[in-house]
DNA sequence: CGAGATTCATGTGAAGTATACCTTTAGGCTTAA
DNA sequence: AAGCCTAAAGGTATACTTCACATGAATCTCGTA
């Protein structure tokens, strides 16, 4: 049924084709935590997002900021670019600028109030425990530690909106009036949203101030990512590597995914990674398409994988419904409690507790929120109300996940 | 035939509980003078 | 007497449960044309 996807070659043999020849000179240039020196077709925004927060160098307070545009349009990379310049130019003129930089949508790290905070204390080198302490109180260690001298703290909240969507606005409330309780020190805050729509999803107060000043992150055109691709493939491989076409067709792969330049950069990647575990010494085309799979299906089950036991236990139930279901070729949809049915019949399998039903509820809600599945809020009138879940993925991957699972799982 | 009432299966919000972990405090023990 | 360790007390965040009410269109009911 499922086919083995790699053969099983001897180590020995692996490994030595990986030394013998390279196809790549420099793979970090492929990386995405790879900082360029160079940010084609973004000037505008770097000299924007540096003119703001220039006046921290007189140990002025810049303005909040707010930087918005859909995935892979470069606002990290600029915003981690004009950080770095910055904090070295602060170091050359002796000005004390700190500039905490914290991911929130990292699950367990930073997808609360009280984790945000204290994953930013973390970073200002201060130490707080996971649990255990209220959160007021980690705003005053936060302030002990920034209010020690006359200072500037810009601090750059990445992916902003998971975190109001998780955990609502108020704590960016707290965040942008922190300054009133500063007497030394003073505190702007950069928020990076993904979401276009997030500004308006705020309450006006937090909006005005958190928005003082915006910018847009407009998605690349194919051009301009074959541009940015051509500048790093450049660097990445070896001369005569890569096959005609290969880079203008990962740029049309990404330009029709809103001009996601990360997704370009790893469509490459991950071809060179495919050419060279099969020993081959050029990039063709097809190698590419073969990445955009396997890119697809290692994100998913790289989720799935991490996921908490009651959730895997949730979402193979999911899973296997909705194969169960396809093979009856009914329509692909199923239900809460068919969910939740199956789920309790995997729990007393595996000796789980078995969760309510209203947790399940949220959890599904949670798959849908990940993007695992697709779910939405139905009314089937008199059959009443429930959520009406799909899965828009292909067969094989859904086996394999379904084996990954059953396997963690010990089913 | 159509407007309004009914109904179902679950969504959703609020409040409560269990657990894991934290700090503080006080008592008891050790140690060194 | 001072210093250190430990256990108990008191507190919080988080994941989950319990309870209760909200939803909204298919279906039913019943008055009317």
């Amino acid at each position: 049924m499922v086919k083995k996807k790699e053969d099983i070659k001897e180590v020995d043999e692996i490994f030595d084709s990986f030394v013998k020849q390279s196809i790549f000179q420099n793979k970090i240039t492929l990386q995405s935590n790879y900082n360029p020196e160079d940010i084609p077709h973004r000037k505008r925004q770097i000299a924007q997002v540096a003119s703001i927060i220039a006046p921290s160098l007189r140990l002025e307070r810049p303005s909040n900021l707010f930087l918005y545009g859909l995935t892979g349009t470069g606002k990290t990379l600029v915003t981690q670019y004009v950080r770095n310049q910055l904090l070295k130019k602060a170091d050359k003129l002796g000005v004390s600028l700190l500039m905490p930089y914290v991911n929130c949508k990292l699950r367990k790290v930073a997808d609360t109030e009280y984790r945000i905070l204290a994953e930013l204390i973390h970073k200002l080198g201060g130490k707080v425990p996971a649990t255990g302490l209220p959160t007021d109180q980690l705003y005053k260690k936060f302030i002990d530690i920034v209010d020690v001298q006359k200072q500037i703290l810009i601090v750059i909240l990445d992916e902003i909106d998971q975190a109001v969507k998780r955990i609502g606005d108020e704590f960016l409330y707290n965040f942008t009036r922190l300054n009133t309780e500063l007497t030394k020190a003073q505190i702007t805050v950069v928020g990076i949203s993904n979401d276009l729509k997030f500004l308006d999803t705020l309450d006006p107060r937090v909006k005005s101030s958190l928005s003082e000043e915006e910018i847009l992150f407009a998605p690349y055109n194919a051009l301009q990512l074959q541009d940015i691709l051509k500048k790093r493939a450049k660097e990445a491989f070896k001369e005569k590597v890569v096959d005609g076409g290969v880079i203008e067709k990962c740029s049309a792969l990404a330009a029709r995914e809103h001009g996601d330049a990360r997704r370009a950069l790893d469509l490459l990647r991950i071809a060179g990674e495919l050419v060279e575990r099969d020993s081959k010494e050029k990039i063709s085309l097809d190698y590419v398409d073969r990445a955009k799979d396997k890119i697809e299906s290692d994100k998913l089950l790289i989720a799935v994988e991490t996921q908490p036991k009651q959730f895997q236990l949730a979402f193979l139930s999911v899973i296997q419904l909705l194969r169960r279901i396809k093979r009856e070729k009914k329509e692909e949809k199923i239900f809460t409690g068919d969910v939740y049915n199956l789920y309790r019949d995997l729990c007393k399998k595996t000796r789980t507790e078995i969760l309510t039903q209203r947790r399940i509820s949220d959890i599904i809600a949670e798959f849908d929120m990940q993007g695992l599945i697709n779910a939405k809020v139905i009314s089937k009138g008199r059959y009443g109300r429930t959520r009406e879940i799909r899965l828009d993925l292909p067969e094989n991957l859904v086996d394999r996940i379904n084996l990954i699972l059953m396997d963690s799982l010990s089913l």
